[in-house]
DNA sequence: TTCTATACTTACCAAACGGAGAGTGTAGCC
DNA sequence: GGCTACACTCTCCGTTTGGTAAGTATAGAA
């Protein structure tokens, strides 16, 4: 599969490893809000790709950031960077020169959260024919059933 | 401005490794736009709560599905279902009787995606202080900032 | 003096999201 | 005849999201 090779061995062995986990049962409902805000937050389009780049490029300034995703605005991606810096994802370095220089690296958690995400983006990637084949199916037995 | 949290030399080793073992990949943008795409309709709220619950209870009615997951609107159940159904993730049985019944489980699919997903339920569980702290100490200092 | 480079920041606006609440269809019970 | 159960389905409407475009700050080059 082509798009492991994004991945390290390791990352790769790790995300296998929790991924053999089974999921926890009764949980404390509060801590399990958390949780489940806290991936809502981290599980944006953005934040993937912007994890995915710096694990890649492991420094970049802004301007290549932006360059690297390619479609994002500028206030979506200084959003999502603010963001994931708030969340201890990311470390921005600012340099106090002129034009300003502003360098972005991951953080350790922003690292292992990528090395989690691993398993998502193996499975995407394995997967994307199958759900293609089943949408278009889905589609194709919802118009039938609307003639 | 603040400058960054330095990484202990065991995660400049790690980084390290990472590094040698990461050549720069090409991988077709086409693919990998798609991944992006298929990550991003599937890593929402709903779907990873219901993922979650549909592995537990294997199978559930439209209203004990509601129940299960306690604050989502009707509408917003029947739509993340009927997404997940269109995307292969579970199967939707529909028995005619009155009043109406319909039973939902997961598809191989769906429960290998819950799988994939419990890397990052995993990360959240254990890094759910962390970012707390994170965002507590990126608040004050902001907040200092901007006295 | 004017222009350039860079990383934002702000104002404005259209589109999408998502909740509340009412409506739908119909077999069987009272 | 009227009521209930269940899984939707539809409409209205406030909130959020995210894009575009313009503005900001300033050292150094031309």
């Amino acid at each position: 599969m082509e798009i492991t090779a994004k991945f390290t061995a390791e990352q790769i062995a790790a995300a296998k490893r929790y991924a053999a986990m089974t999921p926890p049962t009764a949980i404390d409902p509060r801590i399990e809000a958390l949780v489940t805000d806290l991936i809502g937050r981290v599980a944006d389009k953005w934040t993937m790709v912007i994890l995915e780049i710096l694990a890649e490029k492991k420094t970049l300034r802004f301007g290549k950031l932006a360059e690297a995703i390619g479609t994002i605005s500028q206030k979506m991606l200084t959003q999502t960077l603010r963001t994931m810096e708030r969340d201890g994802l990311i470390t921005r370095e600012v340099y106090p020169v002129v034009p300003p220089k502003v360098e972005y690296q991951l953080t350790e958690l922003g690292f292992t959260l990528g090395t989690a995400f691993c398993g998502v983006w193996v499975w995407a990637a394995e997967n994307l024919s199958r759900v293609d084949q089943s949408r278009q199916a889905f589609d194709r037995r919802t118009s039938e059933a609307s003639q």
